[in-house]
DNA sequence: CTGGATGCAAAGCATTTGCACCAAC
DNA sequence: GTTGGTGCAAATGCTTTGCATCCAG
């Protein structure tokens, strides 16, 4: 039971509908995005997989990944200090983050009483929701917790 | 009564504790920032700016901004598409954004039920928060939106 | 006067793209 | 064999920076 086997699912019949190729390296780099821990940028993915052994460039790393954002099947989220990352989008498994500004430590919750007002504030505009973005920041409590920026 | 006094005072005793300088461009650049519509690009800004006879450049204009920021009086906010807005960072006055994906418009929503619902998020995990982070994407319904992103 | 500020052009970075070669289908 | 995919290097676009000059304090 491969728990992403959605994911490879909807990426074979995307790929398929499209006569877009299965390939080694664009296997690869699913592969790795999808165990690799969340919120880890382009770069860090390559040289992930550098050190792995594998072969795929940076081009096609950032090529397979606009792919999967085209098929729907990550987001992508921009940073202030220039580079972006994308996140695997799944519509069963929602959450947003909490994220330490000390530590960096990411903690998922759920709301449904934010969800119901996302879609009220939607629709009192008119607008059409299609996704959103919800980060809380902030400082943690843990025992572990540098309680300062690595920088 | 000056609308953005607060922001003025703020701005000159920083700039007065730390022996930086008022200048001419400078003033020029923090006016037309604080006159201009939200959500304006820098190179929008710069434009602007050009127009009505300014000879700020617009190394400048990231300068100033980036000053602006450090001072704590604004927020920088990236996108995917790699430019950045500025955004005056006034505590009494806090909203977050809608972004229609079609035509990238930023629209502003403030709801108090949502940031209530924040600090408990937290406060259940121990967690003190800082700031956040909320985007809603989706699709408007303006006139005059292509219904599709331009590329 | 002195040190911070500015304009310009060049440099940086993350990301994209052109092109010749390679490999799925 | 076709057509899409890949690696490489060059190009892009936003932002920053080095430097000579300028100006506020």
């Amino acid at each position: 039971m491969e728990k992403f086997a959605w994911f490879w699912d909807r990426l074979a019949t995307y790929l398929a509908a499209r006569n877009l190729k299965q390939t080694g390296p664009r296997r690869e780099v699913v592969e790795f995005f999808l165990n690799a821990r969340p919120h880890l940028s382009v770069e860090e993915l390559h040289a992930l997989m550098k050190k792995a052994g594998s072969r795929a460039s940076i081009s096609t790393i950032y090529r397979t990944l606009n792919l999967l954002k085209d098929a729907g099947l990550v987001e992508q989220r921009s940073f202030i200090d220039g580079h972006s990352v994308f996140e695997i989008l799944d519509p069963d498994d929602h959450h947003d983050h909490l994220i330490c500004i000390d530590c960096n430590a990411v903690t998922e919750f759920h709301n449904p009483v934010i969800e119901q007002q996302q879609v009220e504030i939607a629709q009192q505009r008119g607008f059409e929701l299609s996704s959103h973005y919800h980060v809380l920041y902030g400082h943690c409590r843990n025992k572990n917790c540098p309680q300062r920026q690595p920088k």
